[in-house]
DNA sequence: CAATGATATGAGTGGAAATTTATATGTGTG
DNA sequence: CACACATATAAATTTCCACTCATATCATTG
């Protein structure tokens, strides 16, 4: 498969939104079904003005909606497929994980960079 | 779909990692074929300890393997089901812009946070 | 083993991004 | 319309990370 450095440059965004920590919690905290931002910032702990920030940030990226309704503004995730991708995602990392424990667990000869100078 | 702050967690360093620019450039110039880091250095343009200090990153992460023939160090992808994931979500983004642009296009009455003052 | 080339590591620096502090905007309610 | 509440924005601060500079390691070759 093929990576162009224009498609790229279309998802660095979209990642580096995503792998901010508290990004990504208000994200997944957040189903199909709207909440107010008062529940978000109770959910996680966060100050008021730091969750505005993140969903600001969200939003810009297309991540979540925003819907007002009255005094609240409510928001959800855009569209859940999304968290489908960041499961396949951590698929990825659990199969990863377990053939370098493998690799680890006997000890076959790949690489040696840095080696620590045990015997010489 | 659920997504517990433990799946969270185990991501956002992979996340992290692909969402700098040089290093996804570097991680999607590599196919299966390894090549040595100063194939690398060359296609990119990027200093050598940069270069290196990319590399690293990357084989932490587990996205890269590391091989040594002679003097030279032969780095190609781990496994390239990677870059279909990057696919996916490339995809994924596309559609969304789609579906923005045309929500943007016809004036839907969505949300209207932070108003400029215009008419009031 | 001296010298050269390939690559890695460590400390230091600058800039960008996250968080906080302070304030503004917007909306129901008496 | 004044007040209280929900949320957003701007400026200031802190935290983090990519990049560079200097140097170390490792392998090859003479």
């Amino acid at each position: 498969m093929k990576f162009p450095e224009h498609d790229q440059a279309q998802i660095i965004p979209a990642l580096k939104v995503l792998g901010e920590p508290n990004r990504l919690r208000i994200l997944c905290g957040l189903g199909l079904e709207c909440r107010p931002v008062t529940d978000i910032i109770n959910a996680t702990g966060l100050g008021q003005t730091n969750v505005s920030f993140h969903l600001r940030v969200l939003r810009d990226a297309g991540f979540v909606r925003a819907e007002r309704r009255g005094a609240f503004i409510y928001y959800c995730l855009a569209d859940a497929e999304l968290l489908r991708i960041l499961h396949d995602l951590k698929l990825w990392l659990d199969v990863r994980q377990a053939i370098q424990a493998d690799q680890v667990a006997r000890p076959v000869k790949h690489v040696a960079l840095a080696k620590t100078r045990e015997e010489t």
